[in-house]
DNA sequence: ACAGTATCTGACCGATCGGTCAGATACTGT
DNA sequence: ACAGTATCTGACCGATCGGTCAGATACTGT
């Protein structure tokens, strides 16, 4: 009985087993929330299922958070700071297009690390305005939009630009948490994604793409 | 007082303005339904809102809808109808790749007539699981990747798709549902889109554009 | 040993959830 | 005129929602 490690230690709030330091309450609380936000979403996820998966009574997780709408920004806020300081080092001033490939680069990356955060702000942002840390996100997408394209940017790039950032988005959190890894290896995924994103802000298709081949595809 | 429409006239239940023949309550309930899913979620979408909105009481919503559930079928099911009509027009055996620029035109089309159910089940469809007509749109999805690719696809192509397919559904939705007509002309869009999805789902970036001898390396 | 603090919990709150049901009302064909 | 049916509603149900609060327990520095 108790085979699972939420069981027994966590139901008395601290780590019981000394080797492997569990995190703390905090953090495992905001992981959870996390994936449930991310997965059926923020109105339909209760404060008690968060507490029973963790292990916790309700009265707990209000004890860490003191809200389930703080809850939400201490789940969001890091990757929407770790995004603002993505947007800042490559939107200096009215300087839009510095280094596209290298921007595209970081971009892909923070998504991939923040795939579950990214795909909560992006298909239930619109139905959080007011939330401060989702206007807050909000504000960062429209940023990334103008410093991409110039006032007066046709349909086509428009069109583009919302189905790299929807595009990746889905794929990662359809394709990476839900089917497992049937999608591929990591870093072929990155690799992919950083093709696909660059082709589609790209009003062509790359330039140098022709003799870069396979790259590291083979190396499993 | 009294501008709305719905406050005199459909409180009733019936129509009272003889020229302008108002949609079934079943219509209106399903339409209001449909956008409230897609927007906050169907979890956190009450029946007693749904009902609001409408101008009816929550009663009459289950008059006409055994459940919830019963609403969500009503609601999907059409959309869900069409595209398994425009998957079997274009797999009809195992022949896979029949015309694949037409189906793509079809496909699209699909989308932006469907666009807020698509939205539902691309961004929904993993916590509905169970739920009869959840499952069969994602037996399609699957059905439509098996068409559009072998069992030996690469990860660079099934990136793509999901990007096309996920990114599509948000352009869609969050574009020209939340945005209004930012995105541009309806005609321009689904021009836009076509060309798009057409580049994504094709192994190599459109022959007419660069003279890449490459053919990106999937075609092995 | 002891006081202070951090953490956790059950009991409880008003509000709302999806759903049931009896009855009121409107419409129908005869 | 009348019976039958379709439609709509308020009252009500148990369950659950987010949140409050007093008190129990564990940990801390002294």
């Amino acid at each position: 009985m108790s085979t699972s490690p939420l069981d027994a230690s966590v139901a008395q709030g601290r780590p019981i087993t000394p080797g492997s330091t569990r995190p703390s309450p905090a953090t495992e609380l905001k992981a959870i929330a996390l994936e449930q936000f991310a997965l059926v979403g923020f109105g339909a996820t209760s404060l008690q299922a968060i507490a029973d998966t963790a292990g916790y009574s309700k009265s707990s997780v209000l004890y860490h958070f003191a809200s389930k709408e703080a809850l939400l920004e201490a789940v969001l806020g890091p990757a929407i700071d770790r995004l603002g300081r993505v947007l800042a080092a490559f939107t200096p001033a009215g300087d839009a297009r510095m280094d596209r490939d290298a921007f595209v680069e970081a971009f892909v990356d923070f998504l991939l690390e923040h795939r579950l955060e990214v795909h909560i702000f992006i298909n239930q942002g619109q139905s959080m305005r007011g939330t401060p840390v989702i206007d807050r996100a909000n504000e960062l997408i429209a940023e990334l939009t103008a410093s991409l394209f110039a006032a007066d940017s046709t349909t086509q790039e428009r069109i583009r630009f919302g189905v790299a950032l929807g595009g990746a988005a889905y794929t990662l959190v359809a394709g990476m948490t839900f089917a497992g890894d049937a999608l591929g290896p990591p870093d072929e995924i990155r690799f992919a994604l950083i093709q696909v994103v660059s082709e589609l802000l790209s009003p062509a298709p790359l330039p140098r793409l022709a003799e870069t081949g396979d790259a590291d595809s083979a190396t499993g």
